[in-house]
DNA sequence: CTCAGTCAAATTGTCGACAATCTTATAAAT
DNA sequence: ATTTATAAGATTGTCGACAATTTGACTGAG
């Protein structure tokens, strides 16, 4: 069985050394190396990746910037705690931009583009009937990501995929999500395809927002027993 | 007649150098001291605020993260473009958002909160009346900032009023909006608030949706005819 | 005249040291 | 015993200097 992979972007674009270290901090905190609440301590960190504190505070600083981590004038900077409460506000702002997101793709998406969004999703059923529960986390992104990127809409791209993304899968991996739901989710994913293909903008939308509802309370549930 | 006076948060917030300077030079740009699409030079900056590059990179960093302006590593970086297509991504942004905002606030603003913003609206009337342009942008901006905040949604409060609010701004003061659709607006707004007041979800998303997307295409005549 | 290569100037990236601030332990007074 | 004051220690904020990279001009060959 498929484990979560580590699906960071490509860190080849990574051209500097604070670019190289604010990925890899990014990654070992969503991935749990470094525990939500902990202590981000400069000189500490400076040493354990072998930079200059100016190094870490920058890498540091853009991590505020996609509140995976909050910072105190003169006190430090933490990783955000995980709450329940956090992430209800999280998903209520993915519905909304994904939402938005899909309505744009249904105008905005070239045809070529939509024909590779089903031919993506034929694909994801073969694993899906194979009952690979891979699906969920790396499939479910490829066809989020799809649409966001069909949006055409820079900063909303920017916003998601390098804001709330990493977030959203700080929730994921640390809940140890692999759940059930794949069919289910799958058949919402065929249904959104077919509304952006049919260029029907109020389905498209209507149908994303109601797609993250569900998988909301999913998570939710993980979080809440946990 | 009531110029578009600086509605700056209040810098006494402020703690440290970076702090300020972080202000300052967000003002420049948004009020277009510092005209769009201009190199920032760090050293030059350093003197001209007189801090030192750590400072000024620190600054330039988080106007990064408001999407103000963009950095390319080993270039530097440049204030923003203003374009049309750039207005049209900000505001398809704002109708997302702030229709969730406005669906929040009716959940759970408080009833004396949604008194104050009836008072809020009343006070504005009068302004109305007399016919001053005033309320565009200053009563216009209390107006969505409560409905922001009501809709106790932490993360979204911060994305709106720390990030986007201050590139709309920017679109606003350099294309010199003080445009007519006040009593427009007003009624607009009336109809919102009713809707919260009423705890009607739905009809203070849609409202607050169509809302913003009048104003856009206001904004939008002006930025082509300049 | 165009294009490729090279070198100098300027700009950004990184570093270590110092200053300012917060935290914590200790001690004294009520 | 509780509270307040103080001082030591540790952490963050700021600075100036050095290293790495880009930019633009200049030169020479085709």
């Amino acid at each position: 069985m498929a484990t979560v992979t580590s699906r960071e972007q490509p860190q080849s674009t990574a051209i500097t050394s604070a670019d190289k270290t604010f990925y890899q901090l990014r990654q070992d905190i969503v991935e749990g190396a470094i525990v939500a609440g902990a202590k981000l301590s400069e000189t500490e960190l400076s040493t354990k990746y072998q930079v200059s504190r100016a190094v870490i505070r920058e890498a540091i600083n853009r991590l505020t910037a996609c509140h995976i981590v909050e910072r105190k004038a003169n006190v430090g900077a933490r990783v955000v705690e995980l709450s329940s409460a956090g992430l209800a506000e999280l998903y209520e702002i993915r519905e909304s931009l994904e939402g938005m997101a899909a309505r744009l793709a249904a105008r905005n998406m070239t045809d070529a583009e939509i024909s590779e969004l089903s031919a993506l999703l034929d694909s994801h059923f073969d694993t899906v009937k194979d009952g690979e529960t891979y699906y969920q986390e790396a499939g479910d992104y490829d066809f989020h990501y799809r649409i966001i990127l069909g949006s055409k809409n820079q900063q909303l791209i920017t916003l998601l995929t390098d804001g709330i993304y990493h977030l959203v899968r700080m929730y994921r991996v640390q809940l140890g999500m692999a759940g059930p739901r794949v069919t289910t989710a799958y058949a919402e994913h065929k249904h959104i395809a077919q509304a952006i293909a049919n260029r029907d903008e109020e389905l498209a939308e209507m149908l994303m927002r109601r797609h993250i509802t569900y998988s909301r309370r999913t998570i939710e549930t993980k979080l809440t027993a946990a």
